[in-house]
Order: C-alpha cells, then sequence, then structure tokens
DNA sequence: GCAGAGGCATAAGCTGGGTTTATGGCCGAG
DNA sequence: CTCGGCCATAAACCCAGCTTATGCCTCTGC
C-alpha cells in the first residue's frame, strides 16, 4: 500500500497510536486466559505490569478492551473487534520473525536453504513458523537468490535443500513440485474488464497495455515467455508493490504472481480477468543435488510443503 | 494461528525479537527514499536517530540490512526481502489503526457506521484506509453488531450507514448488495478431500462431521440454513481463528467465510473443497433508512466499497 | 461466618531505549 | 578546492514500562 510515490503518512506515524507488538501479543493472552494475571505470567512479566499496560493501551485507543472483575477479565465487544485486528498484525511479525531469523545465521546452521526471491517473500516464512513448531529447535538458514543462485549454492554444498519458481529445472539437481503459482490478470473492481466474462485470449492480452515490472523480473520473463515476448507496458514499475498499487488505485489491469495478490482478492481491492490460451502456471519446485535425497530437517521441511 | 491451546510462545517473546513499528515504518521510508537523512526528515525525527535506529535493527536481526554510501543508502538483498516482511506487518498495523480509530469516537463523529462483526472485521478496515486518504479529515465512529442491532441503529438515527450480511434485509432499510461472500468447504491441503474434484453435494456434507463454529453464530446459521439444519459437528470451537487453526492443522473439513480465509488459501495452507447445490453464497449489502439516501461521507464510503 | 485463594489496582523507584544537539568525516559537483 | 549532501559518533536527557510492595474485592470451602 506504498511505493507509489504519493500518500505521505497522515500525522504522527502509525507507532504512535498503534499500541505496540508486545501490548498487542498481551491482548491476545488475555483473550484466551480470560486473565490478566494470567496472560503476565505467560508472557514473563508481572501482573502490574499486564494490568498497566493493557490500561494505556486503552487510554490510546479511547476504547475500553477489557471488562475486569474479581474473578477474571473478558473482553469486551469492542476488544474482541480489536483482538481480531490485533492478531493480524501479530501474525504478520511471527512471519517476520520466522523469515528474520532465517536470514542471521549465515552460514552454519543445521538446516541451509537457498529459495527464490517469490518463495522467500511470500511462502517461506509460514513454513517456517511450521516446522518450528515441529522441530522447535532446528536453526534454519536462508539464502534468496533466483534458479542460478539458487542451483550454484546446492551443487557447492553451500545449501541442503531449494526453491525455484523457473520453467525448468537447473541441471544436476532433482527436484519435486510442491506448487503452482499462476501470473494472473487483475483489475481494480471498476475496471471496465472487471465484468468480462468471456476469457482473453493471448493475442488480445499481447496487445493491450499493462502495468508491469521491469524486463529482466523473474515475472517479467515468464509473461513474455507465455506472449512470445510481445508483452506491452504501460508502466514499468520496479516492485510488486508498486505494480500492486497501481492496479488496486484503478491505473490499468497488471499481471502479478497470484501468491502476491491473495489478500487483495479476498477482499476485493483485485479481481482477476480471465484469460485463456496462455501458459500463465508455473511450477514451484523443491531441489536439491541429484543423488543426495533430503534428509532430517530438510525431509522435514519438505514435507511441510508439499502438505 | 492461536486460540488451538496449543502452543506456546517459544522463549523470549515476539516484541524482543521483532524491531518496533516505528522501525519497521522507517526501514520502509529508507527503502522508497533512498537516504536514511531523508526517511528521518519524512518521520519528523533526525537523522541521528534514523541512523542509530536502523543500525540497532540491523544488530537485532544479525542481518545488514543497508548499503550507506556518502550518497545515500540502497537496501541490501536481505534488507529487501526484510522490507517485504515488514510492509506486511505496517499494513496490518494501518489497518488496526483504520479500526480502531473508528472503534475511538463513540458518538459524535460525522460518519457513524454500523457493521456486522464478519464486515467490521475483515473489510472495514480497508475500507477506511481508503476512505481516510479521500477525505483525510472526516471522523468515523464504528458499531458492530448483528443485522439486528445495526437495524435499530440506523432507525433510531444514531448510525449514517450500515452493513449487514445477513440472509434477508431488516425492515424499514433500503439496501444495495456491494459484494458476496460465499461460506467454503476448506481442508488442510494433505486431506483426501483435498484431491477431490467431484462437487460435493449438499446431503454428503450434511452427513459429514465438520469443523464448525457454534450454534447461534452467524455463519452457522447460515450453514444449518443451507443444509436444512443438518450441519454435523466434528468439533465446534468459539472463534473464527480457532475453527481456521483446527482445519489447518489437519483435524478435519471446515466451513468458514471465503473472507477469513482468503490468506490461507493463496498460500496453499488450506484447499477448497468443491461443494455444489448448496447456497453458501451470501449478500453483503450496505443499509440505510428507506428514503435517507447516503449522502456526504456516507456516500463517499459508499462509492468505496462498491469500487 | 470466616479464612484462604485468585484476581485486579495503586504507588514508588529504577532502568534502558530512543531522542536531541553538537560535531566530524567522506565523497562528488561545480 | 570548497561547498553541499549524507552518514557516524558522543554526550545528555526523558519517558515508557518493569518490579516490588501493598490493599481491596469476590467467590469457595470449611
Amino acid at each position: 500500500m506504498d511505493g507509489s510515490g504519493a500518500g505521505r503518512p497522515p500525522a504522527a506515524s502509525l507507532a504512535h497510536r498503534v499500541p505496540d507488538l508486545g501490548a498487542l501479543e498481551l491482548l491476545l493472552a488475555v483473550a484466551r486466559l480470560g486473565s490478566l494475571g494470567g496472560a503476565a505470567r505467560e508472557l514473563g512479566i508481572t501482573q502490574p505490569a499486564a494490568s498497566s499496560r493493557i490500561r494505556s493501551m486503552e487510554r490510546q485507543l479511547g476504547v475500553a478492551l477489557v471488562d475486569r472483575s474479581p474473578r477474571g477479565s473478558r473482553l469486551t465487544d469492542a476488544g474482541a473487534l480489536v483482538t481480531d485486528w490485533a492478531r493480524r498484525v501479530v501474525e504478520a511479525a511471527e512471519a517476520f520473525d520466522a523469515g528474520a531469523q532465517a536470514l542471521r545465521d549465515r552460514r552454519d546452521s543445521r538446516l541451509r536453504v537457498a529459495a527464490s526471491m517469490t518463495i522467500a517473500e511470500y511462502l517461506l516464512p509460514g513454513w517456517l513458523i511450521a516446522l518450528r513448531s515441529r522441530r522447535p529447535d532446528t536453526a534454519v538458514s536462508l539464502l534468496a537468490g533466483n534458479s542460478a543462485v539458487v542451483a550454484e549454492r546446492l551443487l557447492a554444498g553451500e545449501a541442503d535443500l531449494g526453491f525455484v519458481e523457473g520453467l525448468s529445472v537447473p541441471s544436476g539437481l532433482d527436484s519435486v513440485v510442491i506448487a503452482h503459482d499462476r501470473l494472473i490478470l487483475v483489475t481494480a473492481p471498476g475496471h471496465p474488464w472487471a465484468r468480462r466474462r468471456r476469457p482473453m485470449s493471448a493475442r488480445e492480452l499481447a496487445s493491450t497495455p499493462l502495468i508491469l515490472r521491469e524486463t529482466g523480473s523473474g515475472t517479467r520473463q515468464v509473461l513474455d515467455v507465455a506472449l512470445g515476448g510481445l508483452a506491452r507496458p504501460l508502466i514499468e514499475l520496479s516492485s510488486t508493490t508498486a505494480v500492486k498499487a497501481a492496479a488496486v488505485s484503478g491505473a490499468g489491469p497488471a499481471v502479478l504472481s497470484e501468491l502476491a495478490v491473495g489478500e487483495e482478492l479476498s477482499l476485493r481491492r483485485l479481481v482477476t480477468v480471465p484469460v485463456d490460451g496462455v501458459a500463465l502456471r508455473r511450477d514451484l519446485r523443491a531441489v536439491w543435488p541429484t543423488g543426495h535425497r533430503p534428509t532430517g530437517p530438510a525431509r522435514e521441511l519438505l514435507s511441510l510443503t508439499r502438505a
């Protein structure tokens, strides 16, 4: 929701209006346990600290969040709503943490993963959260790069498991398809194309100006190949986020990875336009050096991804 | 990812491992502007403060995020990845803020909205963010409740615009359909049903134990009506989140609002199972007292929702 | 009834992270 | 070669949040 170059933040920045992560976590714990003191114990702080923190959060938001009674605390109606919004923030923070933790340990971790950007950005954090709940003591390290980089690291023995989203599998590697990613054509719901029911043909698509990533990006390559090198840019932007923002604002139709726009679609900020006869589906694959079938934590991670 | 009663947080809580919102915002500003000082100016802090904050974030994460040079700063590869994860946290925080701000002003705001829970939880924050970018000075207040409550407030003149997701429109109100929400049948990707291609019939669905919300919840009501009051619970849980968590963990198939599982679907943590001959689609409607067609900010919000 | 346990609030004192102001070094442009 | 933009370091300050220490309330069980 940024990167468009417009829209400065309104006034005092977010951080002054949104409670910090600790407070949000505390609120979730209170919701789950039904008690301030219990939540405090779970987070390893004292009961007065929890009490004061919830109170200051209520002051900050201007809304009563919990009903306190001498035998426990329940969320108010507003509190339930706030807690749901808080949960989304905390989940995003968990994904951040999982990714960052993997990025941290540069070399010597037990499980070294190399992944393409799209996978590292959208899928890997979720897998790592799941992995952590099964094998809490597995340290994972992550290296992000294109298919060639992933292959190189695997073959050099510097990574145990790789993930690529290319059209072909680099030689010297075995692979399994773990999922599919489609590039999809999307527009803002107000755009004329949004109501279109007849699928768009490849020729039609190739002859229409689109909001695109810059030439050279993985997404753009796939589209160019699928259309026969013909994609016509309406605007070229240098990040997926910028493309999304432009499309949402109604600047035009865009082609993006399904993974990148899942939320926008379910919230109807964007809608898909059917396309026919264009191979916009690409495989997401786990890869490893031929022969070196994944074992141990790598095998565990792999099984999570294929779910 | 919570509410399941299992899974305690690993160790030192998230807040100690994830930079605070201010730092994440700062990182986004640096990414966008290509300069620490510039980002500092935008956020209204001094350059050394920004410098130190970015540095301490790098220390915390154990990863270099920006390449500093005497003529600007660029993100490192890892920094780009971290920034993308950070953006998701900040976006969730923006939604939180938009919702909380609306919840705050109890009575006297310029635009008073009454909405059902599902809409208030998933859709409204996004609309409010959009509204704020068009009419920055419109103060919105929010009241969440079921259809009856929404109708009552509108008719009492205590709300200007309402949103309901019921099967029928309360009498005395005019309405427009602004979107559709479907209840969908979902399972973890590993579940046998995940591979099913032939749609499931209503009878089949009614005779299979499902993970469900408790009787009385809106979602459950719709399902019971659609199936003729026959839904068989495998487990009954008291929150959408708990149902999601159970389904993701493979406990069984669940029926949930499409809005609630958008992300899980695009990340393939859940997959849909086709269902046939069951009216699981429900209208989401904007409502207002008959005759009092929305004007001013209410009209603006309404137009945003129909996009 | 009464005592004990569980739950929340208030008060006082401490600590640390984040800020500011002040200053210096580095690099490219004119 | 000097000026301007950008970043780093140092020192002083301030406040948010934590802890410890109490007190009050309510429900339960004897």
